[in-house]
DNA sequence: ATATGTTATTTGTTATAACAAGCAAGCCAG
DNA sequence: CTGGCTTGCTTGTTATAACAAATAACATAT
C-alpha cells in the first residue's frame, strides 16, 4: 500500500464532516451578505427544511444562530424574518464601523504591508471591470470583500467578527445600492488610496481615507433606510 | 356577564409565555457573567438538560446560541465549553471596549446628565460596602452592572449588545479578581471621576476616565489570562 | 353587509427515539 | 505484563411526531 512518506504534499483532503444545521447557516448567511434575500423576507421552518432537504431540527438550528448574530429577527409568532435596518441603526453600525475598521486599516498598514496591499489590488481590480460590464451586484460583493479582507489583515479575530456581522446585518439593504450604481468619488477612488497608504505602512492614512470611504458609501445608503428614524 | 366597562383601570396583565430554551439560556448566560463557571468546564447536553428539567432541544438550543456569542465553545467531540481566554485576546477585548465604551461614556455625558450619574452612583457606592463586607463576588457584579448601565444610558443598542457580549466572555475570568480583590487605585474612584464627568455633561472627561478605568481593572487581569500569547 | 363565532390549517416549540462517532473498560493473545 | 482488539457506554446529531398557539377561511346571525 502507498505509504505516506511515498508521496509529497497532501493528497488527503479533510472530510468536511458536514454539519447540515452548519451548511445551511453558511448558506443563508452569504445569501444575506450577498443581498441575495430582501428585507422583510420570512423564512419558515418547515419549507426551508424542504428546500434544503433536511429535517426541521437542523434547519431550526441555522436559523437560531442567525437569529443570535441579528442577522434574521423572529415575528410576534416565532417566524424568523429578514430585518429592516432604520436610519438610526444604520447610523450607530456607520460609527461603529469608522471606528473598528479604521483601526484595523491602520493596523493592516503596520502589519501586512506590501503583501496586503497587492492582495487588496487585486480585489479592487474586479470592481471598475463589474461596473463596466453593468454588473452592480459583483461590484458590490467586490465592495464587501474589499473592506473584509482589509480587516482579515489587521489579525484581529474578535474585532473581526464584529465588524462582519455588521455587515451580515447590512447586507440585506446593500440590493438598493443596485438600484442606481455605487455612489461617485471625485478624484482617486478611495480603495486605491488606501491600498497605498498600506503599501507604505502609513497607518494613520490608511485609516482616515477607510473612513471617507464609509461616508461615501454612507452617504448612498442613508435614503433607503426605513424611515422611523 | 361583567362588561369591560364595569371597571376600572386595568386587571389583566401581559401573560408572558415563556420560552424554555430562553429561560435556559439566560440562566448559563447569567452565570457565565457573574463568574459562576470557570473556564474548563465542560456543559454537557443531556446532562444539563435534566438539571434544567427540560429536553434535549431546547436545551441544545440554549448553548447553541451562546455558542453563536462565543459565550461557550464546541470541543472536538462537540460539547460545549466554558472558553479559556488568551492575553492577545484579553488585550484586543480592552482596545475595542476603550473604544466603544468609552464612546458610549461621552455620548452618555451628553444624553443622560444628572439622571443618569444618580443612577450609576446608586450602583457604584454598593462596591465599597461589598468590599467592607469582604464579598467580592458581589462587588465584582456591581462593578460589571456599572459599566453596562453605563453603556446603556448611550441609547447605542447595538453597541450596547457588542459591548455586553464582550463583558459575558469576560465572565469567566473576572472570578479570578477574587483570588485578591480589586486592583487598587490611587486618590478618587475612577468611577466617581466618571459620574462626576457625567452629571456636569463633559463628555470629554467621561470618556477619558471611564478609560482610565478600563486600563486599572484590565492590569488587574493580565496576568491570568492563560499563557499562549 | 358587517360582525362574530367556529373550524381548519399553518407555524413554531418541545419531547423522544434512532443514529453515528468517540472513548474507556475489559478481555485475550503474545 | 503488554499490545491490540472488542464491547459497551457516553455524547453529539438528526429525524419524527405530538403539542400549542396563531392565523385564515368559512359560516352564521344581526
Amino acid at each position: 500500500m502507498t505509504e505516506q512518506g511515498a508521496t509529497t504534499g497532501t493528497w488527503t483532503r479533510k472530510i468536511s464532516r458536514e454539519n447540515l444545521s452548519e451548511t445551511a447557516y453558511q448558506s443563508i448567511r452569504t445569501a444575506l451578505m450577498h443581498a441575495r434575500l430582501l428585507p422583510g423576507t420570512k423564512l419558515r421552518l418547515r419549507q426551508l427544511a424542504e428546500e434544503f432537504g433536511i429535517s426541521a431540527t437542523p434547519m431550526r438550528e441555522a436559523l437560531i444562530r442567525l437569529v443570535q448574530e441579528k442577522a434574521l429577527h423572529l415575528d410576534a409568532r416565532g417566524t424568523a424574518v429578514v430585518p429592516e435596518l432604520t436610519l438610526d441603526e444604520l447610523h450607530e453600525i456607520r460609527g461603529i464601523r469608522l471606528m473598528l475598521e479604521g483601526d484595523c486599516a491602520a493596523r493592516a498598514a503596520v502589519r501586512a504591508g506590501v503583501r496586503g496591499a497587492t492582495e487588496l489590488k487585486e480585489i479592487h481590480d474586479g470592481i471598475p471591470a463589474a461596473l463596466a460590464a453593468d454588473n452592480f451586484a459583483e461590484a458590490v460583493n467586490l465592495n464587501t470583500a474589499f473592506h473584509l479582507s482589509l480587516c482579515r489583515l489587521a489579525e484581529l479575530p474578535i474585532t473581526y467578527d464584529i465588524i462582519e456581522g455588521l455587515w451580515v446585518r447590512c447586507g440585506p439593504i446593500l440590493s438598493h445600492l443596485y438600484d442606481d450604481g455605487l455612489p461617485p468619488h471625485d478624484g482617486e477612488h478611495p480603495h486605491l488610496s488606501i491600498i497605498q497608504a498600506i503599501r507604505h505602512g502609513d497607518a494613520e492614512r490608511a485609516r482616515a481615507h477607510l473612513q471617507a470611504d464609509i461616508l461615501r458609501m454612507g452617504a448612498g445608503l442613508d435614503r433607503f433606510a426605513t424611515r422611523p428614524s
